[in-house]
DNA sequence: CTAGTTGCAAAAAATTTGCAGTTGC
DNA sequence: GCAACTGCAAATTTTTTGCAACTAG
């Protein structure tokens, strides 16, 4: 299982009609293989990696379509640039450490319902959500860090 | 009570050791009257609109050493743009209808004490979060909006 | 007086776009 | 073959910064 997510990408094309093309292959397996939440200068960064003649327009490009198409989800942590994931998971919410950047992913059914009784209580269903909790190890006081 | 806020805006220069000055008390009233979540450009418009000398470059700085103050917080909702609301009010999350981009504040200690949980549970505390819940309304179909 | 602040213009960073050439289907 | 796609460079948009002039304390 070398490239283990290589015919999804070809489903994920054909199935919203778009060209199988070598730098979407490349630019999807780095997102596909990403844990973290690179955003599009280091996802560029990665993909040159692979195949360097790949501009960052086209990264942009792809990037773009598929959140349009709804396969990839952008985020904005606290640093104000956009970042990318994958939105075939099933959905999570994300604990980020203030001390290291690290993003944790977590899933709680019981803040997803109270988000669902809040909505409806204002007269709304809900699209979309995210949470973010920012956090430090608690026993050692961590670093704040700037920017 | 005209400038209901001009008391706090004097102590809160004074607090931090910064100096009163002409643009930062535009700066600073124009964002304690904002009820929305103004975006950088969007608040220098409506800071000229009281003195159109005020240069977009003092915006940024103004609210970039408010934020490292903890005298604001920088939100980025989906569109990406960075936004700015007084941190002064007690804690809320945000409800933003994605028909027509309104943001509604709410406060749900549930959700608030069931996030202490998970966090603990993982090993941290919580030094800040954010929950957006993006939606529509009940009955009628919203359109979707692009970026 | 003088260190903090500002306006301006230029720089940097992030993202998008026009266009001519390339390629998947 | 031809419309979709790409690379490149230029354009836009967003945010930061250098610097000389200004001003609050």
């Amino acid at each position: 299982m070398n490239t283990p997510a290589i015919i999804d990408i070809a489903r994920i094309c054909k199935e919203h009609g778009l060209r199988l093309t070598a730098p979407r292959k490349v630019i999807m397996q780095v997102l596909l293989k990403s844990t973290d939440h690179p955003d599009a200068v280091e996802l560029h960064r990665r993909v040159r990696k692979i195949d360097p003649g790949i501009a960052i327009a086209t990264v942009y490009r792809t990037v773009n379509m598929l959140r349009d198409k709804g396969v990839l989800e952008r985020h904005t942590f606290a640093d104000g640039r956009a970042r990318y994931e994958t939105a075939d998971h099933e959905h999570h919410d994300h604990l980020v450490r203030v001390d290291t950047g690290d993003v944790i992913e977590f899933r709680s059914d019981e803040i997803e319902r109270l988000q669902e009784e809040i909505a409806r209580a204002h007269g709304f269903e809900i699209v979309s959500h995210r949470l973010e909790i920012y956090v430090k190890p608690l026993k050692k006081a961590a670093k704040r860090s700037r920017r």
